[in-house]
DNA sequence: AGCACGCCGACT
DNA sequence: GTCGGCGTGCTC
């Protein structure tokens, strides 16, 4: 095995394919399968990973891999197999696949240096001249600032100056340095006896080491002493100390105390539901279970308990929960019921602290992974369950390229390692509920609330009749009413709108005209406390005008109200109430999140009103009452999961009600009360929604009746999109079967995003065997175009947003 | 991605 | 006649 074949990190299709490369003699017994290498590419030098190891290649002169850059391979053959899966259905680079299941920190970075050739002697200007006899080498990006690219260019081409790049290895592990002494005590007091001449600094230290003869970290004698590096590097010279390096984790949750808990005695319902799930642990077969249980039926419970029979087994579990419900809370109840056997993954840690937690996994320091959509790649090598909660959020379909379903690689390492896969829901998507139907999946119900508590009360409010009897605000008397009554009770509120900012649209009350964002095809958002008018989509922002830009009248008004607006009618309406408002806006800043919900907790707010973001997860025993502003704004979106996702939200919302010893109310205010999807939250009843739904879904001839693919062309030149988009529905047409459906070309609902034309078809289809190989092609037919225009082709499978 | 090479128009 | 723009092809 001396040749080693490695995907490159250069991220274009050309390259997309492994290149191989000479094992060098001294790295033979090293360097395996999954690895990450430096190799050499073209006139530069960058990353790569080992795909397969080989004796021989058809390529004559291979080139040496420079040196490995892991002891242990960072991919296992599970996750290079789950990788090339992965770049199949998600039509992505292999190189992009292996990346999103690694933790960012592994990701390379480059930098470019210089260095001054003999010929180059004299003829620099002198601040870069100054530079070199500093540093000997400098960065590209450092050159460039003192004398500008186009010099740096000339200069190389004249032979002044040498271009390298390096791979950087950040040193991601984080260090403790400590310095023991070298001997025994009395050898250690000999030798400072024998020393003639000992710094005052250095005395300190020696005598603090005979007062505590253990090894100290150089943080330690620092605080101590101040700066003692120095004297330490003499001290190490003069062979008293020697220095070592012990890594440290960062842990996220060191300051946190997590109380133990025990297995809860489980209800009938639960002993029902877990029963099969345990069997085929004990089994190990693989079978997906849909666990659908009501808002507080114990879901976790069963999750809790499931993982502790696979822990049992010796054997490491998943979770996936949504990004938004990885609250303190949640990470609580596994951290206090699994202690130290658990690892957390979310977006909230730094890339060091991922990057500790994942090798955590790595090195079997722990058995169970709880995380955001991406920890369904933790790389466990022994599963016994995974289990996805909330498994109809959106957020475990990822947006960005490699367009991955969590649930689609939860299926698939679950087939791999034999095991279940469970996934939990008060509200499952339709498509899981359907399969669950079919028996594709197993159905395991949970019909009852574990406290034996009902399901709160919710009021449905018809926004028409109020604004008919003359009620303009935001608020209906109801649930106004409401809130006073909480408010002098000490109970708390939660509010849901679903828009921030403070009006959705700025228009022109003489011309009609509506503020639109220059670079894109989207209304302007006003922000008041900026007095600014932002682009949700592009960032744009501007000053907001005092007249209209179309026709110059005054009579700009604000429509539609965010967040923004109904925290400062709130503080009209109830001149004391205190409001934590948490949306985009709020919790940008890291951890600004959960510092909201803890001052909420601690109740230092009356009323917490926020975007969706708030609808999951809280479970604070003071909530008695929880309003949903305006329900139908997700209601008439053009999206076919519009109702579905109303549905959703408002039963999420509602479920955050009375949890606890008090009962809880809700009042949902709408303009469109009769609708179903309002109608059926307010009885909480999935099962006729899933009936209604599903009959919508089969007129419309959409998911689960039929899967969807998007393909979208997006770029600056109108012309250019539609004609390639037209080529495109004129190649599906000649290859795919009479029975696919082809919607478009057509403009995508935002038809401009950042300055670029959007064009998209959509393929309706119920089977389709050669599906992803001719969509293969469309994207190898267009390359040229991706490449030197700068066109963009997305192509999406089972995609969520249409937009 | 980065780089070289080749082709073309524009300017010293 | 040379400089520099871009389209194309290649990197084991």
């Amino acid at each position: 095995m001396k040749i080693a074949s490695v995907i490159v990190d250069v991220p274009t299709f050309q390259t997309n394919k492994p290149f191989d490369y000479l094992i060098p003699e001294k790295f033979e017994e090293v360097i395996q399968k999954g690895m990450r290498v430096i190799v050499p590419f073209g006139s530069r030098k960058v990353q790569g990973f080992v795909v397969e190891l080989k004796d021989v290649s058809a390529i004559e002169e291979l080139k040496e891999i420079v040196e490995p850059l892991d002891a242990i391979p960072v991919l296992n053959d599970e996750l290079l197999y789950l990788g090339n899966q992965l770049a199949r259905q998600a039509f992505c680079l292999k190189l992009t696949a292996y990346q999103v299941m690694l933790p960012p920190a592994l990701k390379a970075k480059y930098e470019k240096y210089i260095t001054l050739k003999k010929d180059g002697l004299g003829k620099l200007p002198h601040s870069l001249e100054q530079f070199f006899q500093e540093k000997g080498r400098v960065s590209w990006t450092e050159g460039e600032k003192k004398v500008g690219s186009s010099f740096l260019y000339r200069a190389v081409k004249k032979g002044w100056i040498d271009v390298y790049y390096e791979v950087k290895d950040k040193g991601n592990k984080k260090l403790i340095e400590y310095f023991r002494p070298v001997d025994d005590l009395s050898t250690f007091k000999q030798k400072v006896f024998a020393t003639s001449r000992l710094g005052k600094v250095q005395k300190k230290i020696i005598d603090y080491y005979l007062s505590d003869f253990r090894p100290h970290s150089t943080t330690e004698l620092s605080k101590q002493f101040g700066n003692v590096r120095g004297s330490l590097q003499s001290l190490e010279r003069m062979e008293l100390l020697k220095s070592e390096s012990f890594e440290q984790y960062r842990d996220p949750y060191k300051n946190r105390t997590f109380t133990k808990t025990k297995p809860l005695l489980l209800t009938e319902d639960q002993k029902r539901a877990i029963g099969p799930i345990v069997q085929t642990i004990e089994k190990e077969l693989h079978q997906v279970f849909l666990l659908y249980g009501i808002t507080g039926s114990g879901k976790t419970e069963i999750y809790l308990q499931s993982i502790q029979e696979v822990i049992r087994r010796g054997k490491e579990a998943i979770v996936l929960v949504p990004e938004i419900s990885l609250t303190p809370q949640m990470v609580e109840r596994f951290k206090g019921r699994f202690g130290d056997k658990v690892a957390v993954l979310h977006s909230g840690l730094s890339v060091g602290e991922k990057y500790d937690e994942w090798r955590k996994v790595q090195r079997k320091e722990v058995q169970v992974v709880v995380g955001a959509r991406s920890a369904i790649f933790a790389p466990f090598e022994n599963l016994g369950v995974i289990i996805i909660d909330e498994e109809h959020e959106t957020s475990y379909k990822q947006e960005e390229v490699p367009r991955y379903h969590a649930r689609d690689i939860a299926i698939l390492r679950g087939k791999m390692h034999r095991c279940p896969v469970v996934l939990g829901s008060a509200t499952p998507s339709l498509e899981s509920f359907a399969r669950a139907q079919k028996g594709v999946y197993r159905l395991l119900t949970l019909e009852k609330r574990m406290n034996e508590k009902g399901l709160p009360d919710v009021q449905i409010v018809d926004m028409r009749e109020e604004l008919r009897t003359g009620n303009r605000s935001m608020f209906s008397r109801l649930l106004l009413e409401k809130i006073k009554e909480r408010l002098s009770r000490k109970e708390q509120i939660v509010l849901l709108l679903n828009r921030r900012g403070y009006s959705s649209f700025v228009m022109c009350r003489d011309c009609g005209n509506v503020l639109q964002c220059p670079n894109c095809e989207i209304s302007l958002t006003y922000h008041k406390v900026t007095n600014e008018v932002k682009c949700h989509y592009c960032g744009y922002e501007a000053r907001t005008p005092n007249v209209c830009p179309d026709c110059g009248s005054e009579h700009i008004r604000f429509f539609g109200s965010g967040t923004q607006k109904v925290e400062e009618e709130l503080g009209k309406l109830l001149p004391n109430v205190r409001t934590i408002r948490m949306d985009v806006d709020t919790t940008r800043k890291k951890g600004a999140h959960e510092k909201l919900l803890k001052a909420f907790e601690e109740k230092k707010a009356d009323i917490l009103l926020g975007t969706q973001m708030i609808a999951k997860g809280l479970d604070f025993p003071n909530i008695t009452l929880v309003g949903v502003l305006t329900a139908d704004t997700m209601l008439h979106i053009s999206d076919f999961r519009a109702s579905e996702k109303t549905f959703q939200l408002l039963t999420q919302v509602s479920g955050r009600a009375g949890r606890h010893e008090l009962p809880g109310e809700v009042v949902i205010q709408t303009y469109t009360p009769e609708h179903y999807s309002i109608q059926l939250a307010q009885k909480q009843d999935f099962r006729q929604f899933y009936q209604r739904e599903m009959i919508m879904r089969k007129n419309g001839q959409y998911p689960p009746f039929y899967y969807l693919v998007q393909i979208q062309v997006s770029h600056e030149n109108l012309q250019l999109v539609v004609s390639i988009m037209e080529k495109i529905v004129l190649f599906l047409r000649s290859k795919l079967s009479k029975e696919v459906l082809i919607l478009g070309p057509s403009a995508s609902p935002i038809g401009k995003i950042k300055n670029k034309y959007r064009y998209q078809c959509l393929i309706k289809y119920k089977k389709e065997p050669d599906l992803i190989d001719i969509l293969q092609k469309v994207q190898e037919m267009f390359q040229q175009d991706q490449r030197s225009k700068n066109v963009s082709i997305s192509i999406d499978l089972n995609p969520y947003t249409l937009m």
